[in-house]
DNA sequence: GTCTATACAGAGATAGAC
DNA sequence: GTCTATCTCTGTATAGAC
């Protein structure tokens, strides 16, 4: 994802097959076309180049206007950025948290771990573009945003641990360190977004199934 | 890690317990005293603000220089940063590939992976701020130096791949997807730079320790 | 080798017409 | 809401003195 050239063009990275997720999903329907183009523009350059080096220009390029037109939308290029972060991080909690992320069958500590990994795996490789903004891209915020988006992560995390410490509690799984096991098992799908690509030889779902049974074998009884 | 604020002075960074870590052990030994300390204060920019965000003004304030002065040393930015990359591509791959690394005890399949993959950790949290810049940075890369880094890379992820594989043929392990598999033992590593504080819970040899362990979980055979 | 001063380019954001 | 034109600031890199 690294830049290979001085400067790509907006018509090259909307073409870019490293570049196709579905972060068009992501936006709160009440917004109009044009922001969502903007929106979905900017996930495309600040992935591919980092948020400092995209420019506004690029941006609007990316949807055929003028690099005034983005203020007609949005105050400023930072404010674009806090928009795609927060509506990741808060599309990514709402999906594992969806019962119908859950495993139809079977109801004990294991599925429900096997459901929630996959389904946050799942997520993050559908949006791995907007993804990795959400992921590697904080610093471009301003302290008062990284604020906010990190409260939510730790709203994320903490689900995350309860998931594996009703496992340990129940028997169902080995007494791990329940911290150090859960940081290790989210790593494993945030991580995905410096590699991931849509039309590489994993889909979503099996690298879903793949990193929850990892998860499973990481926090395995002994026997 | 990401920015708290508008702007940190060169002292601040100096001074923050996240942004310690063992990178002025990096450099080549003919290096004179000022480069070394320039390429020093360069991690702890990139790793803080990223390479876009950090002027030349951040990174000579560092050491206690006028903007002009990184220029006697260095032909331009983007080659300091080309410097910390390929230093860090390069020791962690000595790193892991010195038999010092490897436990005095045993010499199976299973012990040399969970000495490779503990050294790999190790490195990573040792060097967490330069290892950030390594792996979150490259956008900054010119084409050129970005495919040198790369060959670097795929030297080592081979050197990983072939581990687990040998491990594999022999029966150590079972029949994994070796490619899957090792991706996602290295992710948990390359990870760390994203959280990791060498003031925070676990020491690197812990981490290595641990990161070891979950990785010969992975391959656990049957039984 | 380091400094002060500055040339030059690029980027965020705004003004005002349509 | 979009455009062209532009203001203004910042940042890389250089010139030239010491």
């Amino acid at each position: 994802m690294a830049r290979r050239q001085a400067r790509y063009t907006a018509q090259d990275l909307a073409d870019d097959p490293r570049l196709q997720d579905h972060s068009p999903d992501l936006w709160r329907a009440d917004l109009a076309a044009v922001p969502r183009g903007l929106l979905t523009s900017a996930v495309r350059c600040f992935a591919a180049n980092g948020f400092h080096a995209t420019t506004t220009r690029d941006i609007a390029e990316g949807v055929g206007l003028s690099p005034a037109a983005l203020y007609v939308h949005f105050p400023s290029k930072e404010l674009v950025l806090f928009e795609i972060i927060r509506a990741g991080h808060e599309r990514v909690l709402e999906y594992v948290r969806d019962p119908a992320v859950l495993p139809a069958h079977g109801d004990g500590s294991a599925d429900r771990l096997r459901a929630v990994i996959a389904g946050y795996t799942v997520w993050h490789a559908r949006h791995h573009v907007a993804a990795r903004v959400c992921q590697l891209e904080l610093a471009g915020l301003t302290a008062e945003h990284y604020d906010e988006i990190l409260e939510v992560r730790h709203r994320t995390n903490a689900f995350f641990r309860d998931t594996v410490a009703r496992g340990v509690a129940d028997g169902s799984f080995a007494q791990v360190d329940v911290k150090r096991v859960t940081r290790a098992m989210l790593s494993l799908s945030i991580d995905l977004v410096r590699w991931y690509r849509l039309d590489g030889s994993d889909s979503p779902e099996q690298l879903g199934e793949f990193y929850a049974a990892l998860a499973i074998r990481m926090v395995a009884p002994p026997g």
